[in-house]
DNA sequence: ATCGTCATAATTTTT
DNA sequence: TTATGACGAT
């Protein structure tokens, strides 16, 4: 067996990492350390040494795109295609999990993958159910609730003993939208998870199945697991099986949506025989960078230690650039590109990172003049586009009869005349019968609830998507999603429209006719093929802009920069209250994972790095001026290069305008339109600060102290 | 039904 | 500032 094609490109501790022979590994790859490299490698090792097949191979990721890098590398390594590993997200996984053994589960055999904004729609309807104010209870505090809860692990049933009132009437919330999902066969993203660790305690036989099955696991960005996420690790491993995960304590950026940086340290305790790995060699950035990284990075405590070095050159200094403002720090930032761009480079070589997707605005107007391609991440995916989405809820419903998300969703769009008087008669109907919309739809024709002409409206709704649904048998899914956006009067809706994007929606049509008809159904999974494709467009959201191949400056926030690499890099706005952001700063713990997403910035770049910060800064349509960022004085002076052009110097008086007055607890307060009340709780210091009032009229509110004007009494 | 007005609030986001 | 959502008026 030849392995040296698979050793020999590795450095010492990627080749330890990769051969280790303990029972569990935890590698602890700092950034640009060739993490994805090893965990290739060491599936390719693991096959060709013969202890795996293939086919006892799980290899789990966060997203799918890395998932598909994974295997592509894999297979690049391999020669083949590897189609027996199991390569997937968490979610991909456990989908899979639930659909073979959807018996087990207690899901019907058709169930449905919910996203986020039909969550919000269920929630909402669970709110108005339970006759709750939504004013008071917010669906989206609701939704963030049941969220966090799952992904603890805990459903409804395991919060019995909560006292606070608050937390109880959540816990109702909580109850109605698992019963309304279970009820309508719905599954959110949280309960895939959930589900699949369900299925394993509730069932040990199917559990012993697949730990028999995968004596082998791998698992990347390992820092970002969840409670859940992490126990569904422990059961499959149990005390026989062998897990080798990935991680970077240090760039561990999640933490907010229940990511567990702990679960690092825990590992080497809850798991037998832990070999650790340290993976500090980094082949993308030069030492400047590095040194940078490793000198702010060094302010956090509880790490688990690592210290980045490259046999690389120094590089050139790192560029920090005090604007006046955010226009000229755009300004700044587009005029070293456009620089940059003329002597060779080419745009995409260009990242700008930004803590908050609102200051990617000034930098889009400042590209746009100039007319330079750019291209932000984020935003909008495919499948989460409005018009995909009506198609989409018309297939849910041909596919579901009882998908209520899908039914209110297009049964008057494009319009047919089901107006909000029909509509409510038809959600009242539904409420007091506790059926779903369409059952309830059907009911109202019969009795007559809806009168003639909503009736007629309606009927032809239910048969349109009879008729569509009796066709949709063995048709092609190409086929059948042309069929529906013509048969529904989709296509002639958006074609009338005749606002700026109407092209664009119908090219997105035509795209997802495309991807309809060249998805292959996988369907050894025990659902058709049209399930099958709903539930990869609820789990694959698919790329923001489809047809980006223009060679475009590149524009994110820091969290989507994770994992990317670009040679020169624009850190934006480093200026206390906007990064590290207000809302962490007065707490260690946030204020730390801060600092792991500004060692995450700093280590994207390869060649060039350039942090900016303004001192004068537009914010919700007020000034301020920040203090530049503590991360800044946290880099070794002598690796920064200071620019100034066009330096003014403020008027002192114009320093400091804001907290003339710094409130306290229980002080008495006036405000201009809600009148008087008393500072409930105090949040941060300086401009950016927050109070909560409770005032004698308008209820408690927080406000921003430094524009609220705001008076003690 | 669609449009305009008003209030309100304001990280980060994948699956 | 601005985006969003709710509500009332055409």
């Amino acid at each position: 067996m030849d392995v040296s094609r698979i050793i020999d490109p590795l450095n010492t501790a990627q080749r330890n990492a990769v051969t280790a022979e303990s029972a569990n590994t935890l590698v602890l790859a700092g950034a640009g350390s060739g993490k994805t490299r090893v965990l290739a490698h060491r599936v390719a090792w693991l096959i060709e040494t013969r202890q795996a097949s293939p086919h006892g191979i799980l290899a789990v990721t966060f997203t799918n795109k890395a998932a598909a890098e994974m295997r592509g590398r894999i297979e690049a390594l391999m020669a083949s295609p590897q189609r027996t590993i199991w390569v997937g997200t968490f979610h991909g996984i456990a989908h899979r999990l639930l659909r073979r053994h959807w018996q087990e589960t207690g899901l019907p055999r058709n169930f449905q993958i919910i996203d986020g904004n039909d969550q919000l729609r269920l929630i909402r309807r669970a709110i108005r159910h339970l006759e709750l104010d939504e004013a008071l209870w917010a669906p989206r505090e609701a939704q963030w609730f049941i969220n966090a809860r799952k992904e603890e692990g805990l459903r409804a049933q395991h919060l019995d003993g909560v006292a606070d009132p608050h937390a109880q009437t959540l816990i109702k919330i909580y109850r109605a939208y698992e019963e309304r999902c279970a009820g309508l066969g719905l599954v959110d993203f949280g309960e895939l998870l959930l589900r699949a660790h369900e299925l394993w305690r509730r069932h040990p036989e199917v559990l012993a199945h697949y730990r028999q099955r995968f004596p082998q696991v791998l698992v990347d960005e390992f820092q970002d697991t969840n409670a859940i996420q992490y126990a569904w690790l422990r059961q499959l491993i149990g005390t026989s099986g062998k897990l080798f995960v990935v991680g970077d304590d240090d760039q561990s950026i999640y933490g907010w949506r229940g990511a567990r940086v702990e679960h690092m340290q825990k590992f080497q305790k809850d798991f037998e025989s832990v070999r650790l790995v340290r993976l500090e060699q980094n082949y993308r950035s030069t030492a400047t960078i590095l040194q940078a990284a490793n000198a702010v990075i060094a302010n956090n405590s509880s790490r688990l230690g690592k210290e980045l070095w490259t046999d690389g050159a120094a590089g050139e200094p790192i560029i920090l650039f005090a604007a006046f403002n955010e226009h000229e720090e755009a300004r700044y930032c587009v005029e070293r590109i456009k620089g940059w761009q003329e002597h060779g480079r080419r745009y995409d070589d260009h990242a700008i990172l930004y803590r908050t997707s609102a200051q990617s605005r000034v930098f889009e107007e400042t590209l746009r003049q100039r007319g330079i391609p750019y291209r932000v991440y984020g935003g909008f995916r495919f499948y989460e586009r409005a018009e995909i989405k009506d198609v989409l809820a018309y297939l849910r419903l041909i596919a579901w009869r009882e998908d209520d998300a899908a039914f209110e969703r297009v049964v008057n769009t494009p319009n047919r005349g089901i107006g909000q008087r029909s509509l409510d008669i038809i959600r009242d109907t539904a409420k007091r019968a506790g059926t779903p919309l369409w059952r309830a739809a059907q009911a109202a024709i019969g009795d007559g609830a809806l009168g003639a002409r909503g009736a007629a409206a309606a009927s032809r709704f239910l048969s349109l998507i009879e008729d569509l649904s009796a066709g949709a048998m063995g048709t092609p899914l190409g086929t059948l999603v042309k069929t529906v956006i013509i048969e529904t009067g989709l296509e002639d809706h958006y074609r009338k429209e005749k606002t700026a994007g109407e092209i664009d929606r119908l090219e997105n049509l035509e795209e997802l006719v495309r991807a309809a008809g060249d998805y292959i159904a996988v369907l050894d999974e025990g659902a058709d093929a049209l399930t099958e494709f709903l539930a990869i467009a609820a789990l694959e959201a698919g790329e923001g802009q489809a047809n980006d191949y223009e060679d475009s400056v590149q524009l994110m926030t820091l969290h989507s920069a994770k994992g990317l690499e670009f040679r020169n890099v624009f850190l934006v706005g480093l200026e206390e209250g906007l990064f590290p952001h207000q809302r962490c700063s007065d707490d260690a713990t946030q204020l730390e994972e801060e600092r792991r997403l500004c060692y995450v910035g700093l280590t994207r770049a390869k060649e060039k790095l350039i942090i900016t910060h303004a001192e004068t800064r537009r914010l919700h349509g007020t000034e301020h001026r920040p203090q530049p960022s503590r991360f800044i004085a946290e880099m070794p002076a002598e690796l920064i290069a200071e620019v100034r052009i066009g330096t003014v110097t403020m008027p002192p008086q114009l320093q400091r305008i804001e907290h003339d007055a710094a409130f306290r607890l229980g002080q008495r307060v006036v405000h201009a339109k809600f009148g008087e009340g008393i500072v409930l709780r105090l949040e941060g210091e300086g401009q950016y600060s927050r109070v909560q009032v409770n005032f004698a009229q308008a209820g408690a509110k927080w406000l921003v102290a430094s524009y609220a004007g705001l008076r003690p009494v």
